[in-house]
Formats: C-alpha cells, structure tokens, sequence
DNA sequence: GAATGTCTGTTGCCAGCGCAACAGTGTCTG
DNA sequence: CAGACACTGTTGCGCTGGCAACAGACATTC
C-alpha cells in the first residue's frame, strides 16, 4: 500500500515529526504497518484490552471516552488527523483506561510497537530520533493530565475558571481568544455543572474581570484573575 | 568512585530493572554519572527549572512539591531510595512543575538525559532494555497520574472515598489492608477536608461498609461501597 | 414561516462539604 | 510523670455549587 500521500499527516505527528519521504520510506518498510478504515461510532480500542501497536489517525475523527463508575461513558479527547493512540499503553502490558470510538468515518494506520522500541541496525540516526519522539510525545501527554489536575484539585469553581483562562491566554498569546468548546463541554473539562458556569462567568462578567460570549473570552483584568482564590 | 555498593538500589529502579553488574559497570562506565549528597530541606529541583538529567535517588527520602495558585507548597509524592525524578521532564525543554526537596539528608544519583537516549554501540541489549524501561517508567507515572484524576472527578467525597477503597484493596489483594497515610494525607489525596473524611468514615462505618482504624482499613460490604454514587 | 433541536443564561432550592473549634488518644521528650 | 506535640474524631455553622426547571437565542429542516 501506497502510504505516500499521508506523509503530510504522518510528519505533523510528535512520532514522526519533521521527518523527510526518505526517512518515512524506510521506516514503514521495515515497520510495516497495517491500515484499516472504520465506519462512525465504530470502536478502534476497547478499555480494559490490551495493545502492542500505535495508532495513528490519518482520516476523520476520534474520541476518546472514559467509562465512569457509574457507567456512563464521558468524553476526554477530540483527535484530528495526526492524533496519536495507545502511545502510552504500548509497551506496557496495562489494560487501556480509554476506549476510542470513531467520531466520522475515519482511517488508522498502525505501528507494532516491537519495531519502535527495537530498531534494526539499518535506520541509526532517523530510529533514534524516532525513540526520542515517543518519550517526548508521552511525556507530552503527562504534562497535559497534569495540568489537569491542577485545574481538579482547585476548591472553588472560579478557581478553576481563573487558572483555566489564564491558561488559554497564555496559549493564544492573547487576552482575546476563541475556544471550540460549548460551555457544556468546557464545564465538563472543569467539572462542574453546566448551570453553574454560567452562573459564575455572569458574576465575573458583573465585577468586570472579563467579557464572553459562547466560545469567545476577552481577559480584561489579568491582576485581579490571577489574584481570585 | 566506586558505584558497586549501590547496585541493589539501581537495580531497584524501574530504569535499571533487573540488569546484571557487568551490566551496570558498563552502562555506568558510559554514562559517567555524577553524585551528590543533599541535607535535609535541601532543594534537587526546583520548580520552573528545566533539567537534562535523570534523578536516581541512592539513600535517604525525598518529597516531591508543588506550587498551588495561593503560594502554599503541597506534597505530591514521598520517594524511598530507588526512586526516579526529572524522568518525565527530561527530553522535554519544559519546566519542572514540582520541586524536590530533602526530606532527609540523602544521596541522588544523576544520568546524563542525551547518554540514555543516545545509545552507543557498544551497549545494544542492554541500552534497548534501558530505553524500553524509561518508556515504561513514564508511562507508569501517567497512569497513576490517570487513576488520580479518575479519583477527582467524582463529584461526592463518598463516592471518591470507595473507588479508593476498592482500589487499594484490589493492589492489597485483600479486603483487609493498611495504608502508610495519616488522615490529613489521605484527605489531600482524596482533595478534602480532614474532618469532612473523618465524618464521611465515621457514616460508612455506622453502615456497615468497612471498619477502620487509623492507616488499617476493612471492607466489610464490596457490593455496596461499588455501588455508591 | 412553522417546527424542531441545540446551546446558553437565569433562578430557587437545599445538601454536601469546607471551616473552625474543641476533645480524646497515642507518642516522644526531658 | 508532666508536658509538649501530632494525629484523629466530633459537631455546628454557613456557603458553594449541584440539580431541576424554564426561557430566550440561534441553527436546521420541512
């Protein structure tokens, strides 16, 4: 299979990030990776099994849920071409916390992660490369779970509200950003009731600490956000 | 100087699992590692710092900080010797999101970042085993940090009480087990009030749900504290 | 344009839990 | 043994935020 015209996704993942067609030709030669497309609402990986492969997301979209204890199945993660999954579990012999459910019609391509972690004399300096991509692409996501838990362990809602606008901004660069959250979803991340945010967002409107509307906030008194606890 | 007197901490380690003295000495040897003892209260790494280096704990106990929003610092982890730090962060240019201090006087042992991820030649079986460790390593630390978000987003304090319940029992491998948490530990753990857990214990008790008594727990209804909700 | 569905804001109710304060118990020190 | 200190349990008070219910804004379909 002809995997020529994925390149461009390929080199956006953290795995094989920036790497030239020559490179990505003699990796996935040796590596031979398998490719399968899935229908919507199809699942890609099941929580509680095992993998030894790394997805990669070519086309479509993903999501990945979470089954709560009371049952119900809560979404963590929306995912792009160029996502990456069981990155982390790979390696591990661990039952995977998440199942991945096709979001749209979408195509995976997979890693044996045997290959990764065991490169063949021929690939020197583009597997090693590829081995420092795959600490950093987990280390990566260490770092955004704990974010997360910074965001968690906050007591009080507008907290959580401050440390995550602060956040945003920081990351758009910019007082004024957009976010493609509904406040459903945004509550969810925060967790908390979806009433509530609305109801502390107007408060924080009224005291004059930012203005927003749906998925658009404009910081306008950083000081005073930083300082709320 | 002679490392040899510290091989049964290294091969403690979940980097150095398991691997053979001629092992060692020639890991070692390549690696030129540098050593250095700590005081008590003494900073390893401090927050917002980057490092290129692998921490290795050989003697005495360290306690990993973090900085909270309102300036307090917060205890994260305790390490015994054969504890690893700035693993995650190593690779990554990010900054260090906890600090490290002595809690005891101690020694640290410190693995060059670029060596482990560099193999060279003459090392390949055992620096594959080394790189396939500090993945599982990582790996390891993101899910723990998974199962304490898991922890966190249940909304009543009861029902984050069982899940942690049923979880050390199921680590324990028994319904009878005992934690080296005080109260106030467990609270910060669990991310509420000391009294409010002891109430909550005290309720659970008065149920018939499990007995405890300082660090010893008891399940006495597994059914039941599963489901709770 | 009517009808339907989704997203958001608002508000009243009330319980869960943080907070503060105190008492009881176990451990360590002089 | 007295005194100091750490750890734990208990209880009253009050606020934060979850829940439910409703209304308005916007998009989509027929």
């Amino acid at each position: 299979m002809n995997l020529r015209p994925h390149y461009p996704i390929l080199r956006a993942t953290s795995l094989l990030h920036g790497m030239r067609d020559d490179e990505l030709d003699s990796l996935l030669e040796c590596f031979a990776p398998r490719v399968r497309r899935y229908q919507k609402d199809e699942l890609l990986l099941m929580a509680g099994y095992e993998t030894q492969e790394v997805g990669i997301l070519l086309e479509g979209q993903i999501t990945a849920l979470k089954n709560t204890s009371d049952g119900a199945n809560v979404a963590i993660t929306q995912m792009e071409p160029g996502g990456l999954f069981g990155d982390v579990l790979s390696g591990s012999r661990l039952k995977s916390p998440v199942t991945i459910m096709a979001k749209t019609d979408c195509t995976a391509l997979y890693l044996p992660y045997r290959k990764i972690i065991c490169p063949c004399a021929a690939l020197h300096a583009t597997h090693l490369q590829l081995l420092q991509n795959l600490v950093l692409t987990i280390s990566g996501k260490y770092f955004a779970l704990d974010r997360r838990v910074d965001l968690l362990i906050c007591k009080s809602l507008r907290e959580r509200i401050g440390i995550w606008l602060l956040d945003e901004a920081e990351r758009a660069d910019s007082d004024t950003f957009a976010v493609a959250l509904t406040r459903a979803g945004l509550a969810e991340y925060l967790n908390c009731d979806r009433s509530a945010l609305s109801r502390e967002l107007s408060r924080m409107q009224k005291e004059g600490l930012l203005e927003t509307y749906r998925g658009s906030f404009k910081i306008l008194d950083k000081e005073r956000l930083r300082a709320q606890h």
